[in-house]
RNA sequence: UGGGGCGUCGCCAAGCGGUAAGGCACGGGUCUUUGGAACCCGCACUCGAAGGUUCGAAUCCUUCCGCCCCAGCCA
């Protein structure tokens, strides 16, 4: 038995150390990831990835890249190469194991044949409404179609036939001969094969009938030498059937179908159907707009694969619905940015700062970390001089208390520079609009060079208003409002154009126009993740082309902002 | 009211008969030229409820309660 058992962290690697401590597959561990192309991937999808081929990691196996192509009405090659590119950037590799479904459109024939020739399969003529009738109710037993005990030559001919196109969509279904009394409706002579004329994204034209899910999935499994086929919770039903085909079968060493709890997360949705909705009807940009928890959507906002890695061990696997918390995915991109996203300064909403004391047109270049958290990043250079930008926030007339910035005669420390002191506020005399500051600094406490010992409750962000650079900022919020019922999520019945409108955060995206950040934003690039100091982590948008437009990712924690709620006095 | 699952801190989640891990969130503190980060402290006498078995139960048994899934020729 190869390599060592690790210890168990969830019931899916305790039944896999099991199965290990007991030879089951000769000490094989191999798993896949079988999304069907109908859709884009989102976050729930990249626990599934996770798990699967962090499993086959951990335990020194294999884990497939197999494409779940059974029904060619709803799927598409646009879909395949998005999910090939989303989970190569998650950061998985299933080398040569890319497999589709309909590659073994042939053999699952002839394992239907098999299944024929065994009278465990025949081919009903019930058209899909005495089909439902026939199957009884969820308390009733059904009952058998009238064709259930056709002759395996009848049967052979009829399912040759449906494969030849003789009959019409629909006309015919190839059919399990289990049992229409169990209490399982699964089991209840379920459709194996149903006549279907689209023209696949793989096999063209080849074929007019399909295999189901549940007949081919399991066979796909034991063609690919799957150990343990993990599904979420909404399969366990299906599990007899997975099992009966395999049996019936008489396959050896089948692999063992395990379901886990799909991820929701609070505030966002996750059901594609939902998704293509608010795609559809154009209340996002797209399935890349960097609210959707799209896999191409948190790559555009910001995410990185680390993050959301970090983020599907974090929570764990298990068979209880749940809800994560957003919180829980902030965290962990706010812990890989800041180890790594390098430091810049930007005004989001400028306030301009005139420095009376300091030199007409004197330029000074002042050092700045690139991160503090890594000294290897090394420094910068940023030009100080007479004429600034600062942020509107942290500007106040009349401070409440606890307000470390900047008010009049306060003074405050001007990030990698100087101390300084607000000494006048020029406001619109019609509106009473603060629109500049003028200050004084003080030459002795230089960053780095501070010989006045002074110290300063507040340090603020700023940039040099004739160096800075105009750009675009878009703050991202929740997609829904907090009190939204995530409940509903997968609720099949469509709710009214309104509900789900009524679910959405109406602030979920504000987009700052005129923004001055620091010049060596220049050189940012797309996939890259900055901090803005003070405010959160940023990325260059790369679908704004020359533009500077920066998305952000997720703030930063800010005591602040929670101490001064809105409503609470001062 | 048939079948299959699940119920451990506000949110996730370990625990597998020996006396409740961890993370997020939250509260307090130290430090700080990011009100960031880091660090320290606090945060379930109790495991859906009630009985029972046991020297001992979140873990075993019984009953009850709550929630999720299943009646596609979708996956």
């Amino acid at each position: 038995m190869a390599g060592i058992i690790p210890s168990p962290s969830n019931f899916i690697e305790n039944i896999i150390n099991s199965d290990l401590e007991n030879n089951k597959y000769g000490g094989r561990v191999h798993t896949r990831f079988p999304p069907e192309p109908n859709g884009y991937l989102h976050i729930g999808h990249a626990k599934s990835i996770c798990l699967n081929f962090g499993i086959a990691r951990k335990y020194n196996g294999l884990c497939n890249l197999r494409f779940d192509d059974t029904n060619p009405s709803k799927e598409d090659i646009e879909y395949v190469e998005s999910i090939i590119e989303d989970v190569k950037w998650l950061g998985f590799d299933w080398e040569d194991r890319l497999y589709f479904a309909s590659d073994y459109f042939e053999q699952l024939y002839d394992y239907a044949v098999q299944l024929i020739q065994k009278g465990k399969a025949f081919v009903c003529d019930l058209s899909n409404e005495e089909m439902r009738e026939y199957r009884g109710t969820l308390t009733e037993p059904g009952r058998e179609s009238p064709y259930r005990d056709r002759s395996v030559e009848e049967n052979l001919d009829l399912f040759a036939r449906m494969r030849a196109g003789e009959f019409p969509d629909g006309f015919r279904v190839l059919r399990a001969k289990i049992d229409m009394g169990s209490p399982n409706m699964n089991m209840r002579d379920p459709a194996l094969y149903r006549i279907l004329r689209a023209t696949h994204h793989r096999t063209g034209d080849a074929w007019c009938i399909y295999p189901m899910y549940d007949y081919a999935h399991p066979l796909s499994d034991y063609l690919e030498n799957i150990t343990h086929s993990i599904c979420t919770l909404e399969f366990e039903d299906h599990r007899p059937l997975y099992d009966w085909v395999l049996e019936t079968l008489e396959l050896e060493e089948r692999p063992l179908q395990i379901e886990f709890a799909r991820l929701n997360l609070s505030q966002t949705l996750m059901s594609k159907r939902k998704l293509r909705e608010l795609v559809e009807q154009g209340f996002v940009d797209g399935w890349d707009d960097p609210r959707m928890p799209t896999l191409s959507g948190l790559r555009r906002r910001g995410y990185t694969p680390e993050s959301i890695r970090d983020f599907c061990d974090r929570i764990g696997v298990a068979k209880s619905n749940s809800v994560v918390d957003m919180a829980q995915l902030e965290h962990a991109v706010r812990e890989d940015l800041n180890r790594r996203a390098q430091r810049f300064m930007a005004v989001l909403r400028p306030l301009k700062v005139v420095i009376e004391s300091y030199p007409q047109g004197q330029v000074e270049e002042l050092d700045a970390e690139n991160n503090p958290e890594n000294p290897q990043a090394g420094w910068r250079k940023i030009p100080f001089s007479r004429e600034l930008y600062i942020e509107q926030d942290d500007f106040m007339e009349s401070p409440p208390k606890k307000f470390f910035r900047l008010s009049p005669g306060r003074e405050v420390r001007l990030k990698h520079a100087y101390i300084i002191k607000c000494e006048e506020v020029i406001k619109d005399d019609a509106t009473g609009e603060v629109l500049e500051l003028r200050c004084s600094y003080d030459p002795q406490t230089r960053s780095g060079a501070d010989t006045s010992g002074r110290k300063v409750k507040g340090t603020l962000h700023w940039v040099s208003a004739a160096h800075a650079l105009p750009a675009e900022v878009r703050l991202y919020d929740h997609l829904l409002k907090e009190s939204a019922p995530q409940e509903i999520e997968e609720d099949e019945d469509l709710p009214g154009r309104g509900e789900l409108k009524q679910m959405l955060n109406p602030r979920s995206l504000e987009k700052l126009t005129g923004c001055q950040v620091e010049a060596g934003l220049k050189e940012a690039v797309p996939g890259q993740g900055y901090q803005f100091l003070r405010q959160g982590y940023f990325c260059l948008d790369a679908a704004a082309g020359d533009q500077l437009v920066f998305n952000r990712t997720v703030p930063l924690r800010d005591t602040w902002a929670k101490i001064h709620k809105p409503g609470r006095p001062g």
